[in-house]
DNA sequence: TCAGTTCATATAGCATTGCTATAGGTGCTA
DNA sequence: TAGCACCTATAGCAATGCTATATGAACTGA
């Protein structure tokens, strides 16, 4: 019953709460069990995480890792929004993937504990959308384009992991993905007439140059002058009238 | 400190129960603290409710009311997908007023236990969007776009729950609330040509007829005809060519 | 009126939980 | 060998969810 017993205790300890965790099917998982999984007495679990709050905060980052290389995995194709899709699925997918993980990450999040993860995952989907912004493809600021996308990603996760697998309908998650994705973008539909976005060009022109000089730090402007431009380029591109 | 010296024993563990887990800022509420506050001892608790998870689905229930009681409160502006906006912020409210009750309703679902309350809200808002639908204002079927909206409207809710009091931006919400609500909606955007739908127009009036049919159960056909008849006006009305 | 029945509450205690005070190895450097 | 830092084990505490059993109250039917 014991696991690998060659690893050190930490290691057998992590693998021990993530295995009993997976398959829990949301019943709580003891010190004992784990320990005992881990062949190990409990002061080793206390010695090297301090708390079982500890263990598992280990065990969220090691699967926050594991879901920011699964997102940082694919090549980028050279259409961003085509990017921002695959991360989505790769979200969804993950959370379906080890749901009880999943819960522990984005399901009980509260102000005090977890919003590390959170920001975290915005920092990845907005990095993406930087992209997107540069090409003049976006509607509205990138981070508030990526804290959009990924509330609604998480919520439909959560939704999907809460329906019993056997009649998990994706479409749910193609159809909420593809209302936000279009929702940000400056594109026009594909079948609209082209140039008709939504927002007038300027703005979308302005979310571009913001973008793209945030990332190429020009040395055209000093420093407060950078500054200055920068706070009027945004009140540009977040200007009701666009 | 007991509560309500004349209420009945059930009602004043419901009302403790309720008020230690809202103040409880996500720490785990004893039934030994539950009964204390309630003025009443242990074996009261389970004789009434069985189990503490049995207890906390009653205060679930009871907040899951107030809730559905604070969705219908507001009177139909006429204009449905206005009062969608308003179901929306409605819920948002609720999360952010009962955070730990939220939590609890949508932050923990699992396939086994909790999804009755996502379908009861679910079925809430598709019964507002059925009005859209019959008004010609729907891109998308009816369920299908109240699962979304209702998926993304948690996401958002958790996220906001998930900040600090201090920053809370509810432009997140609105914004994410917009995107969703367009994305469903057969009207065109506030400043789009007008008729420029990114469906064709069939489609739209094939939702809207089919959500017209439901609704007033129409004696021309005979139920075979109907059944045959709703089956392909659903082919029609979820076409990818539209 | 009173035994019988049912419902509701209390006394006391069990098994399990997270956690720790203390002590005992291990392997290293001097 | 002694000293030291690191890691682990023995044993046990306080708090937890829950229950076996008993007591009270309220109603029913004769």
């Amino acid at each position: 019953m014991s696991l690998d017993g060659q690893l050190p205790p930490k290691m057998r300890l992590l693998r021990a709460a993530a295995e009993l965790l997976a398959n829990s099917g949301g019943a709580p998982v003891s010190t004992r069990q784990i320990t005992q999984l881990a062949g190990v007495t409990a002061p080793t679990l206390y010695h090297h995480f301090g708390d079982k709050e500890g263990l598992f905060d280990a065990v969220v980052a090691a699967g926050f890792e594991e879901y920011v290389a699964g997102e940082r995995d694919f090549a980028p194709s050279g259409q961003p929004l085509e990017d921002i899709r695959r991360m989505w699925d790769n979200h969804v997918q993950f959370g379906l993937n080890q749901p009880e993980l999943y819960l522990v990450m984005f399901g009980n999040i509260r102000p005090e504990s977890r919003p590390a993860i959170v920001a975290d995952a915005e920092a990845l989907m907005e990095e993406m959308l930087n992209k997107a912004a540069v090409a003049g493809q976006l509607n509205v600021q990138p981070r508030e384009a990526a804290r959009s996308i990924l509330a609604a990603n998480v919520g439909v996760t959560l939704m999907l992991i809460a329906e019993p697998a056997s009649d998990r309908n994706l479409e749910l998650s193609t159809m909420t993905r593809d209302a936000m994705i279009f929702a940000v973008s400056a594109e026009p539909a594909p079948g609209a007439a082209p140039g008709d976005t939504g927002k007038s060009s300027v703005v979308v022109a302005a979310i571009a140059l913001n973008a793209a000089l945030q990332a190429s730090h020009s040395d055209q402007l000093s420093s407060s002058e950078l500054k200055l431009f920068l706070e009027w380029l945004h009140r540009i591109s977040t200007s009701p009238a666009g």
